[in-house]
DNA sequence: TAATAATCGAGACGGTACGTCACGTCTTGGA
DNA sequence: TCCAAGACGTGACGTACCGTCTCGATTATTA
């Protein structure tokens, strides 16, 4: 978590000193994502930053360990609440395919790049990695969460179901396409995945049997 | 490709000049993969591995165009013909699981960061996402693919399975625990993977419905 | 000269507002004289004084312009009244002996590091230079023209003898050491320049002839 | 003494790998003269130098480890040699008087700032203060003892006069006022100063004393 | 048996970005 | 009006690697 969160966390506490600059934020975030968006990641450093946000280095260093944090900032704040984007539509297969579609269609879009320069960066820097899955990751999951118990409500899904399994089920693949390019991210794929997760929660053979074969041992 | 496959490919154009090195090829190799397991991938960089290797940094750029492409060659190398790793226990469960249980295993271990950093990288540099892809993930998939195609034969799957997104659900969910870290690659894991994969085989009714939908308009 | 004389020089203006913080003032100046101590000039600089004398940033500036005039105004301070120090043992060669021993032995001890960095802050800085001549510099030389007009009125030296160099030719030369570092600052190195000196008040010879040669021109 | 120095000491050894650029080096010293000479020493830092140049700055620092060695090596390759400087002009006075005339002119004019600012490096960078002291003032110095040394075997100065001391009597007044400021390096100076050194080495009262009363001891 | 040609080690080169340091200024709340 | 706290823009630091470029030396094929 971003030490920029502190001021959004205790608004309360008027700590001594020149407050932080909301304008230099403003301006910090909306360069990065501006030289994300027209050089890709591979031209976002913390020197072009500054530049082009009339800020300087020790500003950025003061508050973010590195770019990827303030583009995962700017990621964050973008990411709309759970409840918003959790669809609703009164099936299993009915909010899967709401969410897939929407998923799909989004990192084939803008999204994708910057996802794919996030996850490389993830691998290099565990502070990151943490921060990423923390508050982005967490939060599709979370999504996927709260579909798959509404659907356990409604009896479309076992009580038992494993939702950490359903939910690699579906975003694994999708992740897996995003990165290695071997397929595409398109309508048909996302047909194909809600199919593969529905199939997961009906189908729970193996884990049954293992299951019970452990609690004879 | 590397261009080192060259004289691999095509051992008998007796170029003039004095031929390429064989115990240069090898000190760069090794050293590229000592730093590795040693100082991690951060570390990895062409003067480290020329300086370890008692080599110029010439002789490594007139054979690969980075190094990810070195660690990309010893993997290769490593790398097993897929008749090879293949499982054949006459079921389909029994080759998922013993291909699952073997890929989580290696990639819990040593595999892991590697691939985390090689898939990485690839992000970055669409030559070598392009290498990474043809040489090492088309093998895993391959195996993939002939064992669902041995499946096919023995008739526990059906003719019209997409291989592909059997492929993904397998693979995708795997890829996405070892770069996102929310969950362990143990044996749980695999268990549930198979489960979901064949449950993928089976359950098609969506896709039917859908390509039902798509032939009446 | 300092801003903080100020206050010396004029204590009947009873200006407006909060007066300055004499603890502050203390604070500052022995946090500069202790980090210059222990950790030598080079690592005197603003932020560090202000950090261990638990006063900010602002404070210094509102009254010094730089570390140098910190160091300067306590140099300054402990510099007693020149009759105080100008010694007077009845003979020019007696004071002479007694004046450049005595600076000789405190800048071959912990003067030299101070006098060094204050002369070598002079030549970058102008206002600090001229502060350094007329606060310090002038205090010394204002000894030997005491001593030498002592010498005078006793007969020992020619009425139209050329004080000032006879200052450059005794305190010139200690400088030249300290700053060099050529030779020691030593006991035979003081006999060596009160002899020089003594010579120098009695040989006349060239100014002589030549203030004759220019009167004939 | 710079690395730079090695292959003229030693022209005959054929190292390997690329030979150090001499185009860089020549662009190197004049940008860094002509920054010196226009903007001053306060402006003198790596940065505007290899900019100038049109030279990286890691190049600057494999030779040189700070501006001010650049500088050092520009004057010293000026530096012509002693004879060639050491005037001879059959009489001690002659020659003092030619060599102070000199040094103080060429101070009082363009050379005055340059060592200002390398003495004032000298004190807070010791490996400096060694090559400046060796390069420059030795060399100077050593004029001072080839002329001393001519008097002697003229008779004109005692065998055992102090060469150390008089060289600190010509050159630490000259010296003084370069650096505090508080009189002019002029013509009646250097007559004055001439006049201190021919007396300093006339009178040995004091010294000789002095040895006798240790001797006595 | 030479000439030609490609490789090898060494290492210097221009270049880009790094993350840090200290500067001197500013903006708070409080004394 | 001063004070502490501390954020700000600025500028330079010295370092790390990048990928390219000479060097002299080595080792093959070709003439």
């Amino acid at each position: 978590m971003t030490q920029s969160d502190l001021e959004a966390a205790q608004p309360s506490k008027p700590r001594a000193g020149r407050p932080r600059s909301a304008e230099s934020r403003r301006a910090i975030i909306q360069s990065a994502m501006h030289i994300l968006q027209n050089d890709g990641y591979a031209a976002l450093n913390i020197e072009a930053i500054a530049a082009r946000a009339g800020v300087s280095k020790q500003t950025i260093y003061r508050w973010w360990p590195s770019a990827a944090f303030i583009v995962l900032e700017a990621l964050a704040a973008d990411m709309p609440e759970q409840e918003t984007i959790a669809p609703d539509t009164g099936s299993l297969k009915g909010d899967l395919l709401e969410l897939v579609r929407t998923t799909v269609r989004a990192l084939a879009q803008r999204r994708g790049p910057v996802y794919r320069a996030l996850i490389a960066e993830a691998q290099a820097d565990p502070r990151f990695a943490e921060a990423f899955r923390t508050q982005l990751m967490e939060a599709h999951r979370g999504v996927m969460r709260a579909i798959l118990g509404r659907a356990q409500l409604r009896g479309e899904s076992p009580f038992d179901t494993d939702q950490e399994l359903v939910a690699d089920v579906v975003y694994g693949p999708i992740l897996y396409r995003l990165l290695n390019g071997h397929g595409e991210l398109d309508e048909t794929f996302a047909f194909g995945l809600v199919d593969a997760a529905i199939a997961t929660v009906r189908y729970r053979e193996t884990a049954a049997t293992r299951r019970a074969a452990e609690a004879a041992e």
